[in-house]
DNA sequence: CAGTCTATTCGCAATATTGCGAAAATGCAA
DNA sequence: TTGCATTTTCGCAATATTGCGAATAGACTG
């Protein structure tokens, strides 16, 4: 089991949360990164389960799509920002999944 | 608009490569990248989709999320690649909208 | 303890995406 | 047709992501 940060390794709100107001105390237009921010990790997770679930080192799957395993590690990451659609398919095609896109109305309440 | 460049594959001189053959068997690469291009028009269709709907000109949306009309239309540009995660949440955002994103199992067909 | 495997971080080059203006093409209505 | 808004394409600078090695840290075993 990998220890990652100790920053966001448990429940995702709390660390990232405290992190972001710390940051950007009191800015509305800086909610949405909030978001972001929980979604990137999200997907860290993911990437992360799905890798070993299938039983793979950073470095066998980073072999499997034609990297090195720090670029893995940098996904994995649940601060890292920069995810792409490219990068995202790699990996996915990897492990046998595939990367579906939604784009999902938000509702905010009065 | 940028042409579409293959990628080029890393000899194979591994077991956990043999592994990836083994789940790929049947599935050449080339029609991965079929998949990609659609899910890449399908990006496109529906960021065109969702502006309309909103009844946004290109430079209207450009505007909202502090970019240029050129920008837009190269996004609802079916044949574009370079989708990234930001881009698509900074569209999705001013339209009211968040990005989803899952990764789904391939499934074979025996 | 040493040894091994794995994961993480850092630094920089290579590559890709974005920013943005300008021009050309398209569409639509008078 | 003209006129006007909109869309599309082009070119290049600015910015961001990826590639990759090397060093460090962590975990586990003998």
């Amino acid at each position: 089991m990998p220890v990652k940060k100790a920053k966001t390794l448990k429940p995702t709100s709390d660390a990232v949360e405290i992190l972001h107001r710390r940051s950007y105390e009191g800015k509305p237009a800086r909610l949405k990164n909030l978001e972001d921010a929980r979604a990137n990790d999200e997907i860290a997770r993911k990437i992360h389960e799905m890798r070993t679930a299938a039983a793979l080192t950073q470095t066998q799957l980073a072999k499997l799509i034609g990297t090195t395993a720090s670029v893995i590690c940098r996904l994995e990451d649940a601060d890292y920002e920069g995810h792409s659609l490219a990068m995202l398919r790699r990996v996915a095609g990897a492990l046998n999944q595939r990367v579906e896109i939604r784009f999902i109305p938000i509702r905010r309440s009065a």
